[in-house]
RNA sequence: GGCGACGUGGCCGAAUGGCUCAGGCAAGGGCCUGCAAAGCCCUCUAUCCGGGUUCGAUUCCCGGCGUCGCCUCCA
């Protein structure tokens, strides 16, 4: 059984599921304000890898996850930019899901929208008013967190060392609040911002309340696991923890972060970071493979660089395994047949809080020792060391390329070239190698023939 | 000011109270190859500093230095 740290506990624990069999997953989705940036990829990765090993055991996973489409930065974009708020985030979301589908990351089970549980936020919020966990202002309805038993419980800290330092920070909303750590449930709305109607006036809600009740809704009281970035600890976690609580609800049972995406220097993300502007350009310039494998070879809950020359050395590394992939195919033994104990050992390290990296040392050593075989003739043991290397990159969303995608007239040159091979004429031959060479080919020339591969 | 994390070889990055401290990238040598490439074999280099606990610490404790995060929108 997979242990995880356990955020709320500070341990690593055993994921303990409700249900026997099925996890309950809420992970906290983007808000659809601009492209997906580095941090984004960072997350879903993280959680797609977490899913598909789940689900490679056997387990059935209902992975829900959001999308924030209505939140104080897109109305800021609509009206900087004079747009429909909605034409904003349609089309980031759009960008969102090619985004993902680029980098193979399974679509949730369930991505609810805010704008469609505006009704049920409403409703949680009239039951906090009601039992005197919130109340109401001249700018909206503010949860009262000293009301919430246990809160803290994400930040390890006190409210009173959480108010205390901070130097010269802003209170939001401060004139209005009973306390300075109080949260807003719903904002009332000012002209020509997007609203929906309230019993306490129209308005939208706060961003806490969206998750809430969108993973209580969808998921059901004491669901398996709530995951997100290491930022949405706190407040936005424990801020949705707290309603839950005042409402006498078992929220999350396992809580989940992980560290950022950070530069050069250690630092958090800002807009632009090492070589990529964003997610987009990431997916576009270079094999999204290898961004996964980048996070499959570091930890989770380890800060990781991704740029250009970190992103690179992983797509070498993939390379590796594709070769390793198109040779066992080449030799007719990309069988089905995998080592039980290779998977019992690489299982035994991603139980253990998602170790994937020495996970994937289990695989990178498998492949070297599956091209052994291959060198070697060794075809039972080649067979099931590339149905283990196959099984086992599988298990983490990691699907290796036995065949290249090679243009008809590439493959021409490719045949030209072992016909000049065969006549011993080597001039010839080494300038067709040199031609696709400068087309940007690698080129393989080998006994059995030349293969051809980017 | 409060809370927390981190500091491993040329680079990235796991693990670990002792047994030769993964794996990837890079580098060097070799095998193979018409030559390359790929693959395989071999080699190379590390646990920030100072104390303490211990038979023994990179690992545990204390201190220092350095870096970062959260406490405000944030993956």
């Amino acid at each position: 059984m997979l242990k995880l740290y356990d955020t709320a506990t500070r341990m690593v624990r055993p994921l303990e599921l409700r249900e026997p069999g099925t996890v309950s997953l809420y992970v906290c989705g983007p808000t659809v304000y601009g492209p997906p940036h580095l941090g984004h990829g960072k997350s879903t990765l993280v959680y797609d890898i977490l899913r598909r090993y789940l689900e490679s055991t056997g387990l059935v996973v209902r992975h829900v996850s959001n999308i924030t489409d209505i939140e104080d930065k897109i109305i800021e974009r609509a009206e900087r930019e004079g747009r429909p708020w909605q034409e904003i985030t349609t089309k980031c979301e759009a960008v969102w899901w090619q985004a993902m589908d680029a980098m193979d990351v399974l679509r949730p089970t369930d991505t609810p929208h805010a704008t469609d549980y505006v009704d049920e936020m409403v409703a949680m919020i009239g039951d906090l008013i009601a039992n005197e966990s919130a109340y109401l202002t001249d700018d909206g309805i503010y949860m009262s967190v000293r009301s919430v038993e246990g809160y803290g419980l994400l930040a390890h800290q006190r409210l009173e060392d959480m108010l205390s330092g901070g130097g010269d920070r802003e209170v939001v909303g401060a004139e209005n609040k009973r306390d300075p750590a109080d949260f807003a449930l719903w904002k009332f709305t000012k002209p020509g911002e997007p609203s929906w109607p309230s019993p306490w006036g129209d308005g939208r809600p706060g961003w806490h309340s969206e998750c809430v009740v969108m993973s209580l809704s969808l998921l059901g009281e004491n669901f398996d696991l709530h995951a997100g970035g290491n930022d949405l600890k706190f407040p936005h976690h424990e801020n949705e923890r707290a309603q839950a609580v005042a409402l006498g609800k078992v929220f999350a049972n396992h809580w989940m972060h992980h560290a950022f995406v950070v530069d050069a220097e250690g630092e958090k993300l800002s807009k632009s970071l090492g070589n990529f502007t964003n997610l987009l350009d990431l997916v576009d310039t270079m094999d999204p493979r290898s961004y996964r494998l980048l996070l499959l070879q570091s930890h989770y809950r380890s800060p990781v660089q991704v740029n250009t020359d970190t992103v690179g050395a992983a797509e070498r590394a993939l390379a590796g395994l594709d070769t390793f992939a198109r040779r066992a195919s080449a030799a007719g033994v990309s069988g089905d047949i995998v080592d039980d104990e290779l998977v019992a050992a690489f299982r035994e390290r991603m139980d253990d809080d998602l170790d994937t990296a020495s996970a994937m040392a289990i695989v990178f050593d498998a492949a070297r020792r599956g091209n052994a075989a291959i060198d070697a003739a060794d075809l039972d043991q080649a067979a099931v060391l590339a149905g283990s290397v196959h099984a086992l990159c599988a298990a983490v969303g990691l699907k290796l390329k036995a065949v290249a995608d090679v243009p008809a007239d590439v493959l021409a040159k490719a045949a030209a070239l072992d016909q000049a091979r065969a006549a011993r004429d080597f001039a010839v031959a080494d300038a067709l190698r040199a031609e696709l060479q400068a087309d940007g080919w690698l080129v393989e020339t080998t006994k059995a023939g030349t293969t051809i591969r980017r």
